[in-house]
DNA sequence: GAGAAATCTCGAACGTCGTTAGATATAGCT
DNA sequence: AGCTATATCTAACGACGTTCGAGATTTCTC
C-alpha cells in the first residue's frame, strides 16, 4: 500500500477520535501507517501541513455530494442543509472545529459548493456581492458554536470539565441568569445550534429586504 | 514582585504577540517573570490552565467597564458595541481567538455583563428564554469571523501564506465566483465583520417578531 | 540490460517541550 | 527557637517535531 498525502491525513483524522488534536503526534500517524515518522516529512512539509489537509478532508467530507436545492425547497432550507453538513462533519471528529477553524482548505468539491451557493443565493434574488459576503456568516457562526459546543463536551480536561459544574449563580445580583441556567442546561445543543442558525438565516433575509426596500 | 496566577496569564498574553500561540512555551512565560519554569506550577496547574486564564483575561478586557445602553441607543447598537469590544480584544493580541475560543471564563465582569445583556434584551421586550438563546449566537459568529481573520493574516505559516496567494479561478467552470473574488479581496475585513454583525442583530429582530406575529 | 537518476524509507540523533521529584530557602506562628 | 506552610530552585524524565545522511527501491536513459 503506497502512502500519500491524503492517506496520511486520512490516519490522522482516524486517530483524532481516540486522541485529540493535542494527542496527536507525528509519531503515532505514522504507526498507523505501518512507517516511521521521518517517513511522513517526505510527503508532508510539516505537522501544521498535516492538520491543513485533514482540515481540507472534513470540510470536503461536508461539500461531497452536496447538490443544488429540490424543486420546492427555499434557499433558507438549502443553506440550513448545507449548514448542518459542515456542522455534522466536524463533529464526527473529536477537535473537528477546532482542526477545521482558519485553516487553509481548498479542493474540488470545495470550490464546486462554493459556486453551488452563490447560484442558489443569486437565484434567489441576490446580487452576487451580498451572497459572497452573507455566506460567510453562515460559517463563522456554525463553527463558533461547534467550537464551543466541542470545548464543552470534550475531553480537554483532564480532571472534571469545568463546563461541568453549575455554577452556583448569586440570585441577588444576576436575577435574570439565574431565571435562565436552569432553562438553558436543559435545552440540547442541537435545538440550540437549529436557533442560532435560524437567526443568521433571517438575518440575511431581512438584509436583503433592506437593500430591497 | 509576587507571583499570582493572574501575573502569570498577564505575562503570557504579553508574549503572544511576539511568539504566537504554537510559540508560547511555559519556560518563556517564566523568563518573563524572572523565574524558573517550574515555578509556574506552584500557582497553575498546567499549560492548559495558564491558557484559560489567558482567555478568562481577554474577555474579561471585553466585558470590563460595559455600561447598560444609553437613553437614546438602541439594543442593536448596544449589542455591537459589545461585539465590537469582544471581537477588539481579541484582536489585540496575535491568535487572540483562537485563544479564546472555547475556553472555560469565568469572572465577575462576564457575569455582570451577560445580565446586562438579558436585562437590556428583556427591556426590549425579549423574553429571558429568547435573550439567552440568542445572545449567543452573536458570540459565535465573532469567534469564528475573527478565528478566521487571525488566521488569514497570521504569521503561522512559515513560508508563504497560503491564504495570500488569489488563486486563480477558472471562470467557466466557476463565473460567480470569479466575478465577486475581485469585490471580496478588496472588501476590508472591519467591513466583512460589520456585514455579518449587521445579518446576526437584524436575525434576532427578526425571530422576535416571527414569535410575537 | 547496465548504470544513473529520481523516489522513497529508514535509523539515529538534536534541541526543545511540558511536567515531576526532591532539595532548599523564606516567612509566619507559638 | 523550632515547626509548618509557602514558595522557589536544580535536575531530570520522557516525548515531541524535525533534520541528516545513509540505504533501498523504482524509473529513466542509453
Amino acid at each position: 500500500m503506497p502512502i500519500t498525502p491524503d492517506l496520511i491525513a486520512r490516519a490522522g483524522l482516524r486517530l483524532l477520535n481516540d486522541v485529540g488534536l493535542d494527542g496527536l503526534t507525528m509519531r503515532m500517524v505514522a504507526k498507523e501507517l505501518d512507517v516511521q515518522a521521518p517517513t511522513l516529512y517526505w510527503h508532508v512539509k510539516n505537522k501544521h501541513e498535516l492538520l491543513d489537509l485533514m482540515a481540507g478532508l472534513i470540510t470536503a467530507e461536508a461539500a461531497d455530494g452536496v447538490e443544488g436545492p429540490g424543486r420546492d425547497e427555499t434557499w433558507q432550507q438549502w443553506i440550513a442543509g448545507l449548514a448542518r453538513r459542515m456542522r455534522d462533519a466536524m463533529l464526527r471528529y473529536r477537535d473537528g472545529a477546532r482542526v477545521t477553524a482558519g485553516s487553509y482548505s481548498t479542493g474540488p468539491s470545495i470550490g464546486r459548493t462554493f459556486e453551488l451557493v452563490l447560484r442558489t443565493l443569486t437565484d434567489a434574488g441576490f446580487s452576487a456581492t451580498e451572497a459572497a459576503r452573507a455566506f460567510p456568516s453562515v460559517l463563522h457562526y456554525v463553527v463558533g458554536f461547534t467550537i464551543e459546543q466541542q470545548a464543552r463536551t470534550g475531553e480537554n480536561y483532564e480532571g472534571p470539565n469545568p463546563y461541568a459544574q453549575t455554577m452556583t449563580i448569586d440570585e441577588t445580583r444576576y436575577p435574570l441568569t439565574a431565571s435562565v441556567t436552569k432553562e438553558l442546561d436543559a435545552v440540547d445543543s442541537d435545538d440550540n445550534f437549529e436557533y442560532g442558525l435560524h437567526i443568521v438565516l433571517a438575518g440575511i433575509e431581512a438584509v436583503r429586504q433592506e437593500a430591497d426596500g
